[in-house]
DNA sequence: GTTGATGCAAATCATTTGCATATTC
DNA sequence: GAATATGCAAATGATTTGCATCAAC
């Protein structure tokens, strides 16, 4: 289990939320998942565990703990949201068009580019977890 | 006009497709918004010269101007994708969360920092229309 | 016992597709 | 005239919502 059980049942009960069976089975769900996993994905691994479970409550579920910070959303554009558990370190991600690995980097990466847009600019990008195609080695070296 | 009338025709040509005036029509909407124009608003401002205009047409047109290149897509997350007409020039954008207006800055911005990400993890990134969020100067001094 | 959460089914929203007809070349 | 586009209607796929019932506190 990545997530400490205690921080999220104290989040959500802060808020005036429940802790209940399914909201754990969900957060260890997205947990399981490596870097960014489907609502699909979240689903057919809840569903394995309790087959009664509705695609419904995994998406309130879902949509509280990105509301609560507790998993992060990546659009990588095939359709469907993809979700993340709330790492200590901020990041973002490389995602292949070739073979569709994804691979993480440091927020470092953007600071010099943001800092850069904030001073011809004036405008502060606050994208914290940002989704970047392209070919990553190995696939480079096979289509040049 | 924005576009170039010959180019666009030569391009549908050479692809082995057909000049029609829905087609013109639409290119014409996309050129008339300023950034990007969700295909809502390309269909509206269509149907305003051309009452008979279906909106799968217009999905139909703008699938295929993006894959000849004509036009750019972006993802700016709000559930509809923007559609932009290729720029000679490339570029990307800043989207302000707060008042939604958009800017855009050249690609020598990112430049520094995909060249980082590649010297680094090998990884050629390859987005050549990103979309950045985040506060633009005005909105970032009313909430600081 | 209240209040908030869940399961179910039906609704919504963006986008796609099948097909008969109309248009371009 | 042959091949491609269009309009229409119906299908799809992701996500949301209304509501009666159920579980957490």
């Amino acid at each position: 289990m990545t997530h400490h059980l205690l921080r999220w049942e104290a989040t959500l009960w802060a808020a005036g939320h429940r802790v209940t069976r399914q909201r754990a089975l969900i957060l260890d769900a997205v947990c399981a998942g490596e870097g960014h996993t489907s609502l699909g994905e979240v689903f057919a691994r809840v569903r394995r565990v309790d087959r009664t479970i509705d695609r419904s409550t995994v998406y309130r579920a879902l949509r509280l703990f990105v509301e609560l910070g507790l998993v992060l959303t990546a659009d990588t554009g095939g359709g469907e949201l993809r979700y993340e558990i709330t790492k200590p370190h901020p990041h973002h991600h490389l995602v292949c068009r070739g073979c569709g690995r994804e691979q993480e980097i440091g927020a470092d990466a953007l600071r010099a580019m943001t800092d850069h847009v904030s001073r011809q600019h004036g405008f502060r990008v606050a994208t914290d977890h940002l989704v970047l195609f392209g070919l990553c080695a190995a696939c480079s070296r096979q289509m040049p």
